[in-house]
DNA sequence: TATTAGCACTCGGATTAAATGAGTGCTAAT
DNA sequence: ATTAGCACTCATTTAATCCGAGTGCTAATA
């Protein structure tokens, strides 16, 4: 017994009407609902062949069925290969207050955040954008000036876009060719390295250059260190997660905590995040149906990603956390033209 | 009839019963409980002049006693009066737990962050920082100089702590002569200056000295709008929001989706924290219970706030969300001193 | 051989009924 | 002024019952 042309045609059908429902779909419903004209009876028979097969459960005896993890990757699989996906609803709309959206924001983490609560509210579900992800950091430029008679300002810039402030007391002010002596030593020998390439050695030369200053150096350093790290570190906004309330399926009050702590203290999606990035294929849009992704506490949801790149390299990640009854086509459709927006906006910008 | 001393103490029966219990409390227990030697008849004469009163409520005929807003507010009062409170319990490793907390973080930010997550943890309720507030900020410092040859970066400092950073890309590259010609300009102009300040005309005047250039001070003037009001403009933490799903009343599914939405997403937050600010008195802790705060989301939780000062005359405020059954003096203890070493913190620090 | 009609059976969920017991208010006695 | 006693209330628990959507199986049909 396989999978013939009719099993496939009510698999379809229980899916996406338990979809709409969330009830457990009866045979009768699919009788009527289905084109293929079969009595409840004939469909009955299916249906027992389809939970043979693993597709589908039945929550208890006498019930009807509802899809099993296995059932909605069929479904998703099957989705994902129609060529394309051509919902276009309102399609302008949604266009222009994107670009408004887009428009007004000129820090980079400001326009995440807004993305994730501006997904948020679109979809219905919960929202996960991470920031972009970069390998290696460079050091591209520091600076060194005097705030005022007591205050020195360090600007250490890394990568393409992070900006670290450091500021620091200092006893007896710098004059301006100290500090002009000072920044070109720290241009000179540091631009353009990554955080292995600054070794002891290296540190040593210079403290040996830069004199009485050294003590300098030394916060220098660690500010470097700090910022090449924080340009490294992949920061995750989320929005939305009381979302998830609205499903009753994940609302159940014992597992709810721990859903909404996953959501909220974040520090738990970074293994998504993670995962996501190793595994990208199909445009890098990704779905992990239940316990096919790594937190237990996500057992009961679905998981749809979505990655966008900078052009210098770094890739971030935009995902939609639900119910594992969501709308995979507006899901998927959402987020694939989503990322295509974030992906044009950093080239265009840069 | 009032308030004789025998009302009062079992009133306070009542009400620290309920705070340990949540369950309304009967007439026997009180009579087995407390001190003074009453039977249950006499307690229930009593409570039922408490009633009248309006120190507290039957939820429904035959039920125990729980306290209204009004007998909540008596407490508390109450307890505030008591010069001090003094509980000790582990004084000394909580102290040094605060200490390690302290040490490691540099940026406030980070640090503020970590105060709203131990704080969650130790009280088991929900917890709300917020950064400092500022009246009026002044320009500080302006810098600006070229990371490479088509980026310009600008430096901002605002007040005493808030830097920000400005990327921008030139057509063709400034020359160094040309850097410090308008950085001087721009100093000398605008340092010390609030927003107000900086009106039209001067701002006509910077631009024709800075002859070609003008159109770079277009984009310097308006990200310092936005430095300053960044830095007036306040950053609400909060963390621990899941555990308001630990007290069964607050965790009806209704108004649990509006409680949650206000803390997780912070915006009305604002509002509270605006308000503590503006009516602070005994050692600027306050609570305020049910009802009396603005949010009606709330309208079921009692949240005690207490503000730090930084000596700029910035001040800041930290907040306790949990159910009005909270152990009102625990967690004004736990603040009382958390502020007194903030406010330690920040005067050692500057 | 594939489909269908018919029927007995299952079981979760909703509805109803009764039992329980903590707690009250009131009255009469101390 | 205090207390013992009693009738009454009402949320909560438990059990009993009903309902109906849905199934699996069998025998009839095309």
């Amino acid at each position: 017994m396989s999978l013939d042309e009719r099993k496939m045609k009510i698999l379809k059908t229980i899916i996406s009407t338990y979809l709409e429902t969330g009830e457990p779909v009866g045979s009768r419903t699919i009788a009527k609902d289905s084109d293929l004209h079969l009595s409840s009876a004939t469909i009955r028979n299916e249906m027992a062949d389809l939970e043979e097969l693993g597709y589908i459960i039945q929550p208890h005896t006498s019930s009807g069925r509802i899809p099993s993890d296995l059932g909605y990757r069929y479904y998703v699989n099957q989705m994902m290969e129609e060529h394309d996906i051509e919902i276009r609803e309102k399609e302008e709309e949604i266009e222009t207050e994107r670009q408004m959206m887009f428009q007004k924001m000129d820090r980079m983490e400001e326009m995440l955040k807004s993305v994730a609560d501006v997904l948020a509210n679109d979809t219905n579900y919960a929202t996960l954008v991470s920031t972009p992800h970069i390998r290696e950091s460079k050091l591209k430029f520091i600076q060194l000036s005097m705030v005022d008679h007591c205050r020195m300002l360090a600007v250490i810039v890394v990568g393409n876009e992070t900006v670290k402030n450091l500021l620091m007391n200092v006893e007896d002010p710098l004059s301006n060719e100290e500090i002009l002596k000072l920044n070109i030593l720290l241009n000179s020998f540091l631009q353009g390295l990554t955080l292995n390439e600054i070794n002891l050695e290296l540190m040593h030369t210079m403290k040996v250059q830069a004199g009485m200053h050294a003590t300098i150096l030394e916060t220098v350093f660690s500010g470097i260190v700090e910022a090449i790290h924080e340009a490294n570190d992949l920061e995750i906004y989320t929005s939305g997660a009381t979302n998830i309330l609205k499903y009753p399926e994940l609302a159940n009050p014992s597992q709810t905590t721990a859903l909404l702590d996953t959501l909220v203290e974040k520090k738990q999606l970074v293994k998504l995040v993670d995962e996501t990035v190793s595994d990208q294929e199909k445009h890098g849009i990704q779905v992990y149906i239940g316990s096919e992704n790594q937190l237990p506490s996500l057992k009961d949801c679905s998981i749809v990603t979505a990655t966008y790149d900078l052009e210098e390299g770094g890739t971030g990640t935009v995902g939609i956390i639900g119910p594992k009854r969501m709308d995979y086509r507006k899901v998927v459709h959402t987020l694939k033209n989503l990322t295509a927006d974030l992906d044009e906006i950093f080239n265009k910008k840069s």
